[in-house]
DNA sequence: TATGACGGCCGTCATAGGCA
DNA sequence: TGCCTATGACGGCCGTCATA
């Protein structure tokens, strides 16, 4: 990943929302200690808006995509239900064919 | 009743991949 | 090439259950 520099900043200030309050105490904000890195500086106004604009995505995002996730697993697990639900009636079927034919061979 | 194990959910970070 | 989105990985919190 490339570090573009937008995120060098400390913690957030501001409200404390849920999410805040147990945040990893052994991870720090992205970028932090790379700020010399690279160009020109922005605000740290203009940084803590796009840093707290692209977490509120990503928290979107990831609440999204786990939804989609479960959906999925549900969707597989019917799947699964419905094939053993054929396999066993193939099987019944394959039993009969089965009895049929070795009576007429008697 | 205290407590440890466990599972589910969440937010964040890192990164791959797509798009302009 | 830079930006954005989707997703895996990780660690923390919380509720539930079994057990001493």
């Amino acid at each position: 990943m490339a570090v573009t520099g937008d995120d060098t900043e400390t913690a957030a200030t501001g409200d404390m929302s849920a999410y805040q309050l147990h945040t990893p105490a052994s991870s720090l904000p992205q970028g932090v200690g790379m700020a010399h890195l690279h160009g020109p500086q922005k605000p740290p106004e203009v940084i803590t808006q796009k840093r707290e604009l692209r977490l509120m995505k990503n928290r979107e995002a990831a609440r999204e995509c786990r939804r989609k996730k479960k959906e999925y697993v549900k969707c597989l697990e019917n799947r699964v239900a419905v094939l053993e639900n054929q396999n066993k009636t193939l099987i019944e079927e394959l039993r009969a064919l089965k009895d049929i034919y070795r009576h007429k061979a008697e």
